[in-house]
DNA sequence: TGCCTCACTTTTGTATACTGAGTTTAGGTG
DNA sequence: CACCTAAACTCAGTATACAAAAGTGAGGCA
């Protein structure tokens, strides 16, 4: 685990100075996590963190045992936390499930979407097309999640909407695997498009169709790239 | 808070000695939060609870933390800890979104059930026939859970099963509202046992329905009582 | 040389101490 | 008597200290 690493965190820190030290370090591990800086396998040991993040072990424990409870660090054999691996059959579980949530959320937004939640829906679809033209990765990669909660809260289901926002981040995890080209982005805007447009009909069953078929494409580009790395 | 609540907790640590301290501290406040013993509304004092478990802070915090992550306490507005009061809407959401759940888990249950966790659940089935003539209720209950969890397993997908398993207990709590008659225990059994024959047949459609109207029912009765005590 | 043991190191589990924010309460003032 | 203010109190957030378990390695013995 290397020091530069946590450079960045006093940045973080500085972003809303009363949330809690315990949920300022599990945001930035989980961030560091899902985006792989921290690589799967790295050892968490709760004094060296402790320096390296200035803060006492009493937050830091905190912050991995959520961390933990998500499954995204695992007890190590012996002795302390280590960073997860991925397994395919726990990638293939996570897929199938969210699958199914996805698509049942994308039913009950077809069944009660308002004007202004489809409106927005659309204006996220219109900064999408724009960004993936341009390039600009990294916003794209934003509105994405953004449209998803978007819909997740048009479902207005609380308890769904929160679960399947933490499945979200968590398949952040396994996007990084595969590489998104222009030609990629275009085809999830396109998956995007049919979404919405099965919502403006307030067509259920279309709905649950497009957004089931929407996380399957996911699934199977992942598979695709986990097979190259591991064959 | 009433300090007679706490009696038990000797007993209850005696389980496995191994066991981390936070960890029967959890177990045990769930426990008692989900059986209602622990009322809603109920606070939770990091002190008091050290004294009266015979415990410091620490081991109480972790315990506290993933309680309160789980949603069955809450952060009391200025001050503390509460148990969380349940409201009607977050009861349909977790009712409606187990529906589903279950209805899938039901699903792939049928689809890759083995003979062996058939007969399984088929003698779940007896034995919660046995309970209900003798009218033992509380092991009816653990039945009835080790039932679900069956299904759960024999879906073969481990997330969905870990995320039913922790609803399952949620909706516990819930179903400590309405009182189970001989008569509503035989109706659920019946259920149960339509979910079972569906599954000898394969049959994911039938599985599915099955399953979706036993959580259906159950909803239904949990609204009832619920409309009972708060006209 | 190979293996066993025991001391040492590492790292978590638990306890305790300190701090500061927010609440309550008591005393003073108009 | 109502209201304001400040001291005292509560309780969570954080830091630190100590204990215990589990790995690690060096020295001794067969």
């Amino acid at each position: 685990m290397k020091k530069e690493i946590f450079q960045d965190f006093p940045a973080f820190l500085g972003k809303d100075p009363f949330m809690p030290m315990r949920d300022m370090i599990y945001q930035y591990l989980r961030e560091l996590i899902i985006t792989r800086q921290l690589e799967p396998g790295s050892r968490l040991v709760e004094e060296d963190l402790g320096e390296k993040l200035h803060a006492s072990r009493t937050p830091i424990r905190e912050a991995l045992r959520k961390l933990e409870l998500e499954g995204l660090i695992k007890q190590h054999k012996g002795r302390g936390l280590e960073v997860g691996e991925i397994s395919l059959e726990d990638a293939m579980d996570l897929y199938a499930l969210c699958t199914e949530l996805e698509g049942y959320a994308a039913r009950l937004a077809a069944a009660t979407a308002t004007e202004e939640e489809l409106a927005e829906l659309g204006s996220l679809l219109d900064e999408m097309e724009f960004c993936i033209d341009r390039n600009e990765k990294e916003r794209e990669r934003i509105l994405h999640r953004s449209f998803h909660m978007a819909i997740y809260k048009a479902s207005k289901n609380k308890r769904l909407s929160k679960l399947l926002s933490d499945y979200n981040d968590y398949l952040q995890l396994f996007r990084s695997y595969y590489i998104s080209t222009p030609h990629t982005l275009h085809q999830t805007l396109e998956e995007h498009q049919q979404m919405v447009e099965a919502f403006r009909k307030h067509d259920e069953d279309l709905a649950e169709r497009t957004a089931k078929n929407h996380i399957h494409m996911a699934q199977k580009a992942f598979q695709a790239q986990w097979d190259v790395y591991n064959k």
